[in-house]
RNA sequence: GCCUCGGUGCUGGAAUUGGUAUACAGGGCGGACUUAAAAUCCGCUGGUCCUUGACCUUGUGGGUUCGAGUCCCACCCGAGGCACCA
């Protein structure tokens, strides 16, 4: 009998399916264990073998914890809104809902192709009203305790398609639909005060098991930086600019002063500003420029001096000439800077341009400055009067210190984190629960009015106003003011493709309860998610913004964690053949369905493990998919023919304990690649012992190997005539006593490099392991009349003689 | 520019964390089987030479060490992220 997948893998998913071996049972007596896929947008293209990756990697993890005795949570659901079924419905007017659904069934079908152990009874979908509702609902209590606001702020605006546009739809400064250079609009946006948790959400990442790289990228998004702030006060006047340095100790150095084009100083102050026009001018052309703009001139910086207008450098009292220009931002700090040209690159680019001063005050430790740019690294204070001599770190402190007795420096934190832009003028999202009135202003909807839902519209197109679509249904926009009955619009503006992926992990624990967003037992029985697995581009958005809203749920007492994810591991790309990443448009996406027509569904999920490490990127070769098809093939042949009968020899016991002992080491640290290696070296052996592979290790191997090849092991374990799922067996223990002592080889070198190697009984002393080798005949000749200065000697590894 | 990873045969990669570099696979070459091909099986496969053995070899150059792919310093190259954040 061959080995057809064609044959045993719809069979064994139809009898895993039937006899629901992969439902979560709630009351288990077990410790729990939640793995964690990120839930795919339902593509019309279907998923490819790249999103497969990480689904087989937790497929594989839940069924070893399964094994293990765990009672594990695996569970999938669908991140259904989104731009492509819009889009695709502006095109066909197709409703997205009757797309989305349409894709959901296909993926679903291409998954459960792949053998994947999901509990079908917790789908969800972000898109279905009775998820959304409570998405709304967490809106709400935002909206409730102060942290979402409504805001004029500039988003990016697309002239030609005449509509907003969110971050991630500008690429490179352009429009991604039509190619045209964004500009920045005012827009009313609704913004979530992600910035209140900004220590919170730096401080906790300490306690995460998350790749290093994650750690760092949302660490330096949130920016975390300590300073001073700083007054100038502007002479004779009483105004003052306040700036925000972490260079308290250059402050000596500081030639001029320079406030962001949006500053309201420079409004306050107008009428004193000798050439008004000019800056207003200078003011204007900065707001007008495109994304692009700034980009390319982030070398050759802008600004304007105000005429009219001198600031004082409260540590020495001299005057200073004020610029404007757009190097510096008006969103961080305080919108004004201290500019020291000889110790920060960007003031001595500006200096250099405008003719400015150029006043040195720190010198490095050891060694000389350079003459041609600015010194920006910590050293020693000169020319700084009292604070000659300091070190950088302390004439911080010392400086600052200093100021704050005068009233004129306090201590301050800044962070380059900002509020979360949380609207978008689209159709296909949640809907914002929130009513405008003319009278009473914002009037949230009540809990009860839940789910808002999205109402069907005729036309998809954005209004022409920058509005979304649903501005357009009148007798859906226009409503009485619940609260004093008079005219009232609804909110047209729909919450960005995150919002419901910020909590979906919450929900799957409790997917029907229509009472609460999920039931307080259950999220205390399986949160936090004990392996989370996808790829490394969600780290600053999708795995910020859901950290974001669990605090803000444990805040509120909805749940008992105060993280939702405690490991995390990235999924590397799946390439294409050419080192391209898989795209539609390129043609080289390999669907899984197209592995396992041809291979298996088994073949698949291994390559994908043996490819390389899970965390790397590495193309795909069709070539290593028949080698894996190759060991599938053999290890069948030796399995199903059962050469050695009921027992197996003491060598082939002692090898399959060994596998055990390693296979579960790899697979915990996620080490796929070696442990399917491992495997391989296996079978490798097997293949030369077959006559004594009895059925007592062919089983053992079989539960082993099961996570990976499910389907495989399946059909073999039944042909032993075992009547009960392998999936249902325990994970075996590795009988330490069987394993061989055997011989070990030891290494023999001279002077670190290797010249023989022997044979001995494991665990030698050292004095046994010397007499062998002296006498060893390779070794001989290399001592022979030398002088031994030192033997090095390393149990079971080595043996290092040093001779002169 | 800054931050974070990486650089090992022809290719994907392994190396118990300082202890036998190149596991496992792919590809190539040779052989068996076959009328032939595919499939399968067996063998070889880092480089150089004076080929019995020795020397060289983990991006480059230094260093620490009895011993370095692994640690330290400098540099080169690649990937990802951030990007005027004061």
């Amino acid at each position: 009998m061959n080995y057809e997948p064609q044959n045993i893998e719809k069979k064994w998913q139809d009898y895993w399916g039937k006899n629901n071996l992969y439902k979560t049972e709630e009351g288990a007596d077990k410790p729990k264990c939640y793995v964690l896929d990120m839930f795919p947008y339902p593509s019309g293209s279907g998923l490819h073998v790249g999103h497969f990756k990480g689904y087989v990697a937790t497929d594989i993890m839940a069924r070893l914890k399964r094994m293990q005795g765990f009672n594990v949570l695996h569970p999938m659901g669908w991140d259904a809104f989104g731009l492509p079924a819009e889009n695709y419905a502006l095109k066909t007017g197709i409703h997205p809902a009757i797309t989305t659904e349409k894709n959901i069934v296909n993926i679903k079908n291409q998954m459960e192709r792949a053998g994947f152990s999901y509990d079908w009874g917790r789908e969800i979908s972000s898109a279905d009203p009775a998820y959304y509702k409570w998405t709304q609902w967490i809106f709400l209590k935002l909206y409730e305790k102060g942290l979402a606001y409504k805001k004029l702020l500039p988003i990016n605006w697309c002239p030609s398609c005449k509509t907003g546009l969110a971050n991630e739809e500008v690429v490179e400064g352009k429009c991604e639909r039509c190619g045209t250079e964004t500009t920045k609009k005012d827009i009313e946006q609704w913004v979530l005060k992600i910035t209140d948790y900004a220590d919170r959400l730096l401080n906790d990442l300490e306690g995460l098991d998350w790749p290093d790289k994650i750690k760092e990228m949302q660490k330096n998004w949130i920016g975390r930086s300590e300073g001073w702030e700083i007054s100038f006060p502007i002479k004779g006047g009483t105004e003052e600019i306040k700036v925000f340095t972490t260079r308290a100790d250059t402050l000596f150095g500081c030639t001029y002063a320079v406030l962001a084009p949006e500053h309201p100083l420079l409004e306050k102050l107008a009428q004193k500003i000798e050439n008004e026009s000019d800056v207003l001018d200078y003011i204007e052309e900065a707001k007008n420029k495109s994304d692009r703009e700034r980009i390319s001139e982030v070398k050759e910086k802008t600004g304007i001096k105000i005429i009219g207008l001198t600031a004082i450098n409260p540590v020495n009292n001299k005057e200073i000439p004020i610029f404007v220009a757009d190097y510096v931002l008006g969103h961080y700090g305080t919108g004004a800077v201290m500019a020291v040209p000889a110790h920060d690159a960007r003031d001595f680019d500006f200096a250099a341009k405008y003719g400015l001063p150029i006043i040195r005050v720190i010198k490095p430790a050891s060694g000389e400055i350079e003459e041609e740019k600015a010194f920006v690294d910590d050293g020693v204070l000169f020319a700084s009067d009292g604070f000659d001599g300091l070190k950088s770190e302390q004439a911080r402190e010392k400086i600052g210190e200093h100021l704050e007795k005068q009233n004129k420096a306090r201590k301050t934190i800044n962070y380059k984190l900002r509020d979360w832009v949380f609207s978008r003028q689209r159709y296909w999202g949640e809907p914002i629960p929130i009513i405008i009135c003319e009278k009473c202003g914002i009037v949230p909807l009540s809990e009860k009015d839940l789910p808002l839902e999205l109402p069907k519209v005729e036309k998809y197109e954005p209004t022409g106003t920058g509005e979304s679509p649903l501005a357009a249904i009148d007798d859906w926009v226009n409503v009485e003011c619940p609260k004093c009955g008079g005219k009232a619009k609804r909110e047209t503006n729909t919450m960005p493709q995150w919002a419901g992926s910020c909590w979906y992990y919450l929900r799957f624990l409790d997917n029907k309860n229509d009472k609460e967003l999920v039931g307080k037992d259950k999220e205390k029985r399986w949160m936090p998610v004990d392996l989370y697995v996808g790829g490394a581009e969600h780290a600053v958005l999708h795995l910020l913004y859901s950290r974001f809203w669990h605090k803000f749920l444990f805040d509120i007492g909805v749940i008992s964690t105060n993280e939702p994810f405690q490991k995390l591991r990235n999924v590397g790309l799946v390439l294409a053949a050419d080192g391209q990443k898989m795209s539609k448009s390129k043609g080289n996406v390999i669907a899984p369905e197209q592995v396992a027509d041809e291979f298996g569904a088994d073949t698949l999920r291994i390559y994908e493990m043996f490819m390389g490490p899970f965390d790397q990127a590495i193309g795909w070769n069709t070539q290593g998919v028949s080698g894996v098809y190759r060991f599938l093939n053999r290890t069948w042949d030796l399995a199903a023919n059962l050469y050695g009968k009921e027992k197996s020899s003491e060598k082939v016991i002692s090898e399959t304990n060994k596998l055990v002992r390693r296979a579960a080491v790899d697979l915990e640290k996620m080490k796929f690649n070696t442990c399917v290696a491992f495997f391989m070296e296996y079978i490798n052996f097997i293949s030369d012992n077959k006559e004594h592979w009895g059925r007592d290790c062919v089983e053992k191997f079989l539960k082993i190997f099961s996570p990976f090849a499910p389907h495989f092991c399946e059909e073999l374990w039944s042909n032993i005539g075992n009547n009960q799922s392998i999936t249902l067996e325990k994970w075996p223990a590795v009988d330490e006593k069987s394993i061989l002592e055997e011989k070990i080889v030891m290494a023999i070198q001279i002077n670190g490099k290797m010249r023989g190697k022997i044979e001995i009984p494991a665990d030698l002393d050292k004095g046994e392991v010397e007499d062998i080798a002296f006498n060893d005949s390779k070794i001989a000749p290399w001592i022979q009349g030398k002088e031994i200065k030192d033997i090095v000697f390393v149990p079971n590894k080595i043996i290092n003689i040093v001779i002169k």
